[in-house]
DNA sequence: CTCAGTGTTCAGTG
DNA sequence: TCACTGAACACTGA
């Protein structure tokens, strides 16, 4: 669930249940892996009570806003993400935090492989890890000169380069992928060798589709037919684009790359 | 049984 | 100091 286009779903679904209104109850569950070292009695402690003024987000990470600090910040690792539901019975399995509104919606954090964090800051926007993030391709990207700069200093393949969080934040596997795609980029390139013109489409295309996944709400089937996310796991041994050439999977970095030869250069 | 997975961090190296 | 890599983390499902 977890790049930026589900954390944002995740911040409006905050914004839309939780907003204006009061957390009359909290529950928190043990796990000092998920909580950074924190007791569920910090948690709920800090929470209980409490009114969310409203929802704050940058890369994959979001944040409550309360009327007292400090604040819970969020991260859904590779497997987090938020439910809402009135039915108590209804709490996913792998729940870590419930709260609940004096209205009956209750909204819970569940993490499967425990790779996420809540964590309880002062000024959650201002510290690490969130203030130590790149440029948010929601909030605006450098212009093109810009960019060229930063990315003549990476010698790094675009691919791992995109996924650093330091300088493109909420950017993840999925959407790298997709965004070298519509840019004709193969992985592999050097980022310091990518020319002028490359950049401006790999800037263009990463606005346009972190854009259009977050105004879908992040539903995949609403994604276009001709992006290669609908293709890059479906086939078996011989999958294909949706112009049917051939998709290639290998490993970059540490990370699976899906990438059409015949169309990225 | 083994391995990969929509992610991040840390240690080691140049 | 900066940049780059691979391993580690935790757990499930193919």
């Amino acid at each position: 669930m977890p790049e930026l286009p589900e954390v944002e779903a995740a911040r409006r679904l905050c914004r839309k249940r939780l907003a204006g209104r009061r957390l009359v109850e909290v529950a928190a569950r043990e796990d000092r892996v998920v909580f950074a070292g924190l007791s569920p009695q910090r948690v709920v402690a800090a929470l209980r009570g409490r009114r969310v003024r409203g929802v704050g987000r940058k890369g994959k990470h979001f944040w409550l806003e309360l009327d007292r600090r400090p604040w819970p910040s969020f991260h859904f690792g590779m497997s987090g993400w938020l439910e809402a539901y009135r039915d108590p019975r209804q709490r996913p399995a792998h729940w870590r935090l419930e709260m609940v509104t004096a209205d009956g919606w209750r909204l819970a954090y569940a993490d499967v492989r425990r790779f996420g964090r809540v964590r309880l800051q002062a000024d959650p926007p201002h510290e690490p890890p969130v203030s130590l993030l790149g440029f948010d391709p929601l909030l605006g990207l450098p212009p093109v000169p810009e960019l060229l700069a930063l990315l003549s200093r990476r010698s790094a393949p675009i691919k791992p380069v995109l996924l650093d969080q330091s300088l493109f934040a909420g950017v993840g596997n999925w959407i790298a992928d997709e965004v070298l795609y519509q840019a004709g980029l193969r992985p592999h390139r050097p980022a310091s060798g990518l020319t002028r013109a490359e950049v401006a489409r790999l800037r263009s295309r990463l606005t346009a589709v972190v854009r259009h996944a977050v105004k879908v709400g992040a539903n995949s089937d609403r994604f276009p037919r001709t992006w290669l996310f609908h293709y890059r796991w479906g086939g078996q041994k011989d999958p294909h684009d949706g112009r049917g050439q051939r998709i290639v999977r290998e490993t970059i970095r540490g990370r699976t790359a899906a990438w059409v030869p015949t169309r990225q250069r």
